[in-house]
DNA sequence: GGCCATACTTACCAACAGGTCTGTATAGGA
DNA sequence: TCCTATACAGACCTGTTGGTAAGTATGGCC
């Protein structure tokens, strides 16, 4: 496991914070969490983000264990992203943030659309769920 | 409920993260989970944060609702911040993520000192419990 | 050789975040 | 009047972040 090159806090809440807290990392774990997605796929998968953007963030995830990033010999180049365990293990983490975000947006009376808070595939039926970016 | 002024996204999971993730608010959110607190207090509980900073961290936690600011006429000025309904709905939130946050400093091996995960008192032994940022 | 698909890299820039330093306001007490 | 304690506000600066636009590398196919 390389050593992170960003320094992350010693105190571990902002320490989990600041992995998943830059631009586009949660949608774009959320989407690993559904299984390994090169990076084309991504950008289908969020059309708003940038390619450097995603390039960037998805080397920081690396870089924080979160992702894992698998090189195939092939051309045209093919590149696989996955969610660690260790990034696996946020999923519940991450549905208490999304559970709360949505309290959070009833109590402030700006529920637009109320995005359901589904970040694996419950059943065949892919459901209603949508993850964008805002 | 006075509206935020700086605008949150509207995916919910990217909303609870921006609500948490300034500096210091984490620290901040702990202390306040902990009972009202004046700003010296806070100042006091949290040393290297700068002025400036604490008092914007606590405007914007305010604007965001999850702080009350409680203004009593009199000198010197006194101000009360709690944390709101609202914000004390995140205590486990924030414990699972500090607890993941542990989780992947040992994955990391960067595991210099495990601060315990507690953000209440268990009973009147204040333990070791000691958060004032990194 | 040109085109294709994929996965990047680089230069540049605007906006933002956090921090230092200085100053202001209030009433009470010596 | 000066000092005190408390709670800010404002000017300024540095470093970071996210994004646009353009470019590079690879091998396969026509």
């Amino acid at each position: 496991m390389a050593k992170p090159i960003k320094k992350l806090p010693v105190l571990p809440i902002e320490r989990a914070i600041r992995t998943i807290s830059g631009r586009w990392k949660a949608v774009i774990l959320y989407h690993l969490l559904n299984g390994p997605k090169r990076l084309s796929e991504l950008s289908k998968l969020i059309p708003s983000v940038s390619q450097k953007v995603l390039v960037q963030q998805l080397r920081e995830l690396e870089e924080h264990g979160l992702v894992n990033r698998a090189v195939f010999r092939q051309v045209p180049p093919r590149v696989d992203y996955s969610a660690t365990e260790l990034g696996l293990s946020l999923e519940p983490v991450m549905l208490a943030l999304c559970d709360w975000g949505q309290r959070h947006a009833v109590a402030l009376d700006e529920i637009d659309r109320l995005v359901d808070c589904v970040v694996r595939p419950v059943n065949a039926g892919r459901g209603s769920t949508t993850v964008g970016g805002d």
